[in-house]
DNA sequence: CTGAAAGCGCTTACAG
DNA sequence: CTGAAAGCGCTTACAG
């Protein structure tokens, strides 16, 4: 536990000299920074963080807060936050919220306080004020997946057009009653993948059955239940389209349950591109995310921001999500 | 940005008296206190924590090491050791380390320095000196998911008789070719998992043929060239044992390939219970492992130890795994 | 180029 | 019960 003192003495110099030597942003004289570096080895001293964060106001940690790390999608998008934010010098805490909007704020009040030097937030709802608060205090933001009007930057794909492609990609291969399973709708990023669905329907000229439109809002629902009951009250689509790769499998497996085959009787596609999306049975034709790639992207921008970067405005950055075609769906020679 | 100067200004006092009236550890005059909680709650008060930590030398923070949180078997650990240090008053530091042990030094050398409270490693390997040499020097260290020799505190599970009891099912079930698709040897934890299964063999009269004997250790090898390429050989085994739940999807999508029906013409069992597995095709029957729990477990042991408490000796706590048994069997009349 | 001093925001012995 | 002082380990204007 050697500290600046024990270096500066071992050196023969100051402490003030030390920290100089250190930091390089200061002039000083080649043959004593040797004579530093030279302690510093040999006493293995490694700067105090907390220190020296108490006096540069800052901590070079940033706060990741995502509803819930179990969710497959988020474990990749925290991973390309590590990744760029370790090669910057900066250390990420992992904060789960369960959609709590409560507990994100104590939360976040919590690690606000000098503790971290910004936010990525994977949990943005049209409600979360506090977000917009932390924003106009200054405090550099930016989100994930998630996006909320244009006021905060974000990273995120184009959830209208994938959805849109997707469902009109099912319609050229001669689908005509096309069931959507969405997710919970009090998310914007939900209600933009249901309205590429509409879109895609209509500029087909079919009409949205209310029978093919279900739900799979809750924290754990993956659809199996609305299919089945679906399925069993006699209303057979040709295709599904479940908004996430979870719903995807709880869709197969419902149909399966019922005694249908994926994709002869009735075809899926997905919604995410999960690592174990291509082992399924039959392997999913899904709208590949770039999951890791948002993450790296949204610590880019929060540590630009951090370091002083002043943008005009907030900027949202669309990546390119794109359909994998696998075996999910069979081309239906209508 | 209040600091506690402010507060002992608006409340007329020291800010001695301050720091005590939060405290709770020293007698403060009912009054007084009340004073000072008034302030607080005016100026939104929060204590630097930046600042305490300098002080008192610790952080409320802990490292949490995990190969790759992409890897679906640390998300639920991950969130398992973030529920009880949150509730505990405690942050947590998400590192990934992707098994390479100097990137992993580097981190914890980085954090040890007055960051970080106490670790928790679910990185643990043979070679992992600088695990022990942290523990050594007193640094509050507990491992998760492996372990090391007895000398460190562990949360685990038995491997051996988990791996044992899923193979003896298999025989039970009338299975006398199992293949074994097993992961890194150089880990104990698969080493274990396969003495295990060779027991389990043993003990029913059954040799060990190699050519049913898989490796999948790569990175992101789930089995699906290995058990390919035996069955391509001719080889054809009646059941797969795969050490990991995503082995077991590159089984089952291999036999599949390959043109055969599991569990009709082989069965599969894996090792994890993730959350997709009952959800797959055929219903995955499989090791259940308490990962959440696990997670939880090593927490509050870790915080027992920055607490001080010193146990006489390294615990190695072990949780309860069991066979969760699905549709990926089949009962053979042999 | 370098040292002494002040200060970041707290806590805690030391007096009273 | 309470205040003034010292100190946690750094950094950085201020002098020289």
């Amino acid at each position: 536990m050697a500290t600046i003192k024990d270096v500066a003495r071992r050196a023969g110099v100051s402490p003030s000299t030390v920290s100089r030597a250190l930091s390089g942003r200061v002039p000083v004289d080649k043959e004593t920074k040797e004579r530093v570096m030279e302690a510093v080895r040999a006493l293995n001293y490694k700067p105090n963080v907390l220190a020296k964060g108490l006096k540069e106001g800052k901590t070079n940690t940033i706060g990741l807060i995502v509803p819930n790390i179990c969710n497959p999608v988020f474990p990749a998008v925290a991973r390309g936050v590590e990744d760029v934010a370790r090669e910057r010098g900066f250390t990420v805490i992992l904060c789960n919220t369960d959609e709590n909007i409560e507990a994100e704020k104590d939360y976040v009040e919590k690690l606000q306080k000098r503790w971290v030097d910004g936010f990525i937030f994977a949990t943005a709802r049209e409600e979360s004020h506090h977000i917009l608060e932390l924003k106009e205090k200054g405090f550099p933001v930016v989100l994930v997946v998630r996006h909320m009007a244009e006021v905060v930057d974000a990273v995120v794909i184009d959830n209208y057009k994938s959805s849109l492609e997707a469902v009109r990609y099912l319609i050229s291969t001669g689908h005509r009653r096309i069931c959507i399973v969405n997710g919970d709708t009090s998310l914007t990023l939900y209600r933009e993948r249901f309205e590429g669905y509409r879109h895609a329907l209509e500029a087909a000229g079919l009409g949205m059955e209310p029978d093919l439109v279900l739900d799979a809002a809750g924290r754990d629902d993956n659809g199996y239940g609305a299919v089945m009951a679906m399925l069993k009250k006699g209303v057979l689509p040709d295709a599904v389209f479940a908004t996430s790769d979870p719903k995807a499998i709880g869709a197969i497996r419902a149909i399966k349950d019922y005694g249908l085959r994926v994709p002869e009787d009735v075809s899926v596609v997905g919604f995410d591109d999960l690592d174990i999306s291509a082992f399924l049975d039959p392997p999913l034709t899904t709208v590949s995310q770039p999951l890791y790639e948002m993450g790296a992207r949204a610590a880019q921008r929060l540590i630009s921001l951090i370091n002083g970067e002043k943008p005009d405005k907030p900027q949202m950055e669309l990546v390119q999500a794109k359909l994998v075609i696998r075996k999910s769906v069979k081309v239906r020679g209508y």
